[in-house]
DNA sequence: GTTAGCACTCAGAGCTTTAGAGTGCTAACG
DNA sequence: CGTTAGCACTCTAAAGCTCTGAGTGCTAAC
C-alpha cells in the first residue's frame, strides 16, 4: 500500500468532516467551496479518485459524491486519538456538575452517562467498575424475620449486591452481628477463591453461618462470571434523529444489542480488558461481536484503578459521529470517574 | 348519549380486535368475512356509521375503513378490565422463571420487566416498591479510610441507598459499628420526620455521628421527594417494529418520555397513588402528563403492600395494543411481585 | 502537475395514472 | 321496518413517468 500524500490526507479528513456534518455524500466542487481550498475541484476529483482506489472512500453510485469507508474513518480517528483537549469551558461545566452530584458510585455513573449522552448527542454506555475477580469489602447481615436474612455485600469498586436467604435455625440480629463481624475479619479483601479455601478450615459457627457463606460464595461466583457490573445507557432518543436510524429495522437491531445486557457486558469486559486505563479506543460495528450494529461505532475508555477495579465508559452512535468531539469527551469523563474511584478508596 | 345495541357492541369489539391485529383501517366487507357474521356488510356499514356518529370509531378519510377512537378503546378495555385470566400454561411458565431467579428485590423487578416486555411485545415499565414516606430498615457504616465512610441504608420495601461521607474526626470500624448499632436501635422503622425530631434530643456521640445523621436525613429527604424508586424499562426494540413508530419523530417523543426518569416517576407515583394494590388501570396518551406520547397507552397496576410499600408495574405500547393479553399479564405479575414484597418482610 | 470544459450518469423530487378497497345511498325484499 | 343487493362515487397508495441538478471521468490546454 502506498502512502498518502499530505494533500490526500487533508482532503480525506475534510471529506470525513463534511460527511459527519451533513450526512450527504461529499462532492468535489462543494468541498472546494466550503473549505476555500487553493486548488480546483478537478484536482480534488483526481485525489478523490485515488482515495477511492485505495479504499478510503466509496461512492454510493457512479454519479454521487464520496462517503468515507470504515478504513477512511479509521484513518481519520487515528489522527485524533492522541491529541485534542476538551475546551476549558466544557471541562469546567462537567466538573461543576460532578461537584454538585450526590455521593455514591451509582450516582456518579448515572451522571457520567447523562452528561456524555448530552454532549455527544448519542447513546452513552457506562459500566460500573469491577475487578477481574471481585473481592469482598464488607458484609452486612440483617435479620428480616426469625429465619430470614438479608445479606448485603459491598464489593471492591463500590458495587453492592443484596440477597435474601432462609436459614433453618432461628437467628437474632445480635447473633448476625457477631457472624458478620467474624466474616468481615476473615474475608475482607478476599476473592471468591480465597474465601472458598478459607471457609473449609473454619471453626463451626452453626448452620446459619454455613448457609450465609454458601450464599456469599454463590453471589461472588455470579459476579465473577458477569465480569462487568450493571450497564447504564442513556440518550437513545437522540440517536433516533440521525438519518441512519430512520430505517426502523436498523434502529431495532441497535437497540436490541443495547438491551441484550449480557452481550453488551461481554463486549465491554472482553475487548477492553487489557486496555490501559485512560486510553480511548474506537470500535467500528459490522463484524465480530458488533456485527449487529453495522454502521455504528463505539468510542470507549476504561476507567478506574488498573488491577483493582475498572469499568468502561463509552458512546455508541452512527459511524458518522463527531469523533473529534466525542473522543476527548470520553477521555475526560473517564478521567473524572477514575479520580472518583480512587478517592472513594474501594 | 344513547346506549349501544348489543350488535353495535359486538361490531365495535370486533373492529378494535381486528384493528389491533392488522393495524389497518377495518372495512365492513372484510369484517363480515373474517368473523363469519350472520348479517351482511351493508348492515355492518349502517352500524359502523352509527358508531362513527357516536364517536367510537373514526375514518382516516372518506373512503377508508374505520379505526377505533380513544373512546372506542375505552369501551373495549372497560369490558376487559375485570375478567380474563392468563392461561394456566403461561402462569406456570412465569412462576417457574421467578422460582429460578436470584433473590433480591432488584433481581425480581428486572425479571418482571423482562417477562412483561416479552409477553406483551412492548415496553415494560417497573418501579421499585417504596412507601409514601420511607422508613429506615437498617443502617450499615463501613470505614473506607480514616475519615471516609460508606453508609448503606436499607429502606422499607427493599430499596438500598449508598452514600459516601467525609468526617473531620478519625473513626475506626469498631467505632462505626457502635454508632451503627445505636442508630439502628433508635431509628429502625422510623421515617425522615421522626428521625429529624429524635435526633434533636440525642446524647452527644461525637462529630462523626452528627455528620452521619445529617447525611442519613438528606438521603431520606431525597428519597421521599422522589416518591418512586428506580424505574426499570425493557423492550424498547420491540415497539419500534410497530407501524406507529416507523415515523421516527413519534418514536423519539416516546423514548424521550421514557428517558426522562423524573417525569416518568412523577407520573407513576402520582396517578396510581390512591389506586388499590392489584387493580389494573389503563391510561391513554395524548393529554395531561401523557401528552408527549399521543397514540400510546399505558396499562399499569400497583403492587406491594398497601400503606407499607408499593411500586408500579406496567406496559407501554401503541394505543393499538393487545389489551386482552396485556391486562391479565400485568395483573398477574403485579400479584407475584406483591407476594414477593410480602414474603421478603421488608 | 493543474485546471477548464464537456459529455455522461443517475438518484430523487414531483407529477400522472391506475387499481381496488371502501363508502353512502337507494330501492327491493321478507 | 330492519335487512340487503346493487351501484355510483371517493380517495389512497403503488407504479410509472419525466426532469432536474449535482457529480463524475476524461481530454486537451495551460
Amino acid at each position: 500500500m502506498i502512502e498518502l500524500s499530505e494533500r490526500q490526507k487533508v482532503i480525506l479528513s475534510l471529506v470525513v468532516h463534511e460527511y459527519v456534518r451533513t450526512a450527504n455524500p461529499v462532492g468535489s466542487k462543494n468541498l472546494v467551496r466550503q473549505y476555500h481550498l487553493d486548488y480546483s475541484s478537478a484536482t480534488v476529483r483526481n485525489e478523490m479518485a485515488a482515495l477511492t482506489e485505495a479504499q478510503y472512500l466509496s461512492q454510493p453510485h457512479t454519479s454521487a459524491g464520496r462517503v468515507p469507508t470504515e478504513k477512511g474513518y479509521r484513518f481519520f480517528v487515528s489522527g485524533l486519538i492522541q491529541m485534542r483537549e476538551l475546551p476549558e469551558e466544557t471541562r469546567r461545566m462537567i466538573e461543576h456538575q460532578f461537584s454538585q452530584a450526590q455521593q455514591g458510585m451509582d450516582g456518579w455513573i448515572k451522571l457520567a452517562a447523562s452528561i456524555l449522552a448530552d454532549q455527544a448527542n448519542a447513546i452513552s454506555v457506562v459500566s460500573a467498575p469491577l475487578p477481574n475477580r471481585t473481592t469482598v469489602k464488607y458484609i452486612s447481615l440483617i435479620s428480616i424475620t426469625n429465619k430470614q436474612i438479608l445479606m448485603i455485600l459491598v464489593l471492591a469498586g463500590g458495587q453492592m449486591q443484596q440477597r435474601f436467604l432462609f436459614v433453618s435455625e432461628v437467628t437474632t440480629q445480635t447473633q448476625l452481628n457477631e457472624i458478620a463481624d467474624t466474616l468481615n475479619r476473615l474475608f475482607e479483601g478476599r476473592n471468591s477463591e480465597e474465601i472458598r479455601i478459607l471457609s473449609r478450615h473454619l471453626p463451626d459457627m452453626g448452620s446459619a453461618a454455613e448457609e450465609i457463606i454458601r450464599t456469599l460464595l454463590s453471589t461472588l461466583y455470579d459476579t465473577d462470571a458477569r465480569q462487568t457490573g450493571e450497564v447504564y445507557t442513556e440518550g437513545i432518543n437522540k440517536v433516533l434523529a440521525e438519518p441512519e436510524f430512520s430505517d426502523s429495522e436498523e434502529a431495532r437491531r441497535t437497540l436490541r444489542f443495547l438491551e441484550e445486557k449480557p452481550l453488551l457486558q461481554d463486549f465491554l469486559s472482553r475487548t477492553t480488558r487489557e486496555q490501559k486505563v485512560g486510553g480511548v479506543q474506537v470500535f467500528f460495528g459490522g463484524d465480530g461481536l458488533l456485527k449487529d450494529i453495522a454502521n455504528c461505532s463505539l468510542v470507549v475508555a476504561r476507567y478506574g484503578m488498573q488491577g483493582i477495579a475498572t469499568g468502561t465508559i463509552g458512546v455508541l452512535g452512527p459511524m458518522r459521529m463527531a469523533y473529534s468531539k466525542n473522543i476527548p469527551t470520553v477521555r475526560f469523563l473517564a478521567g473524572i470517574l477514575s479520580d472518583l474511584v480512587a478517592d472513594s478508596g474501594l
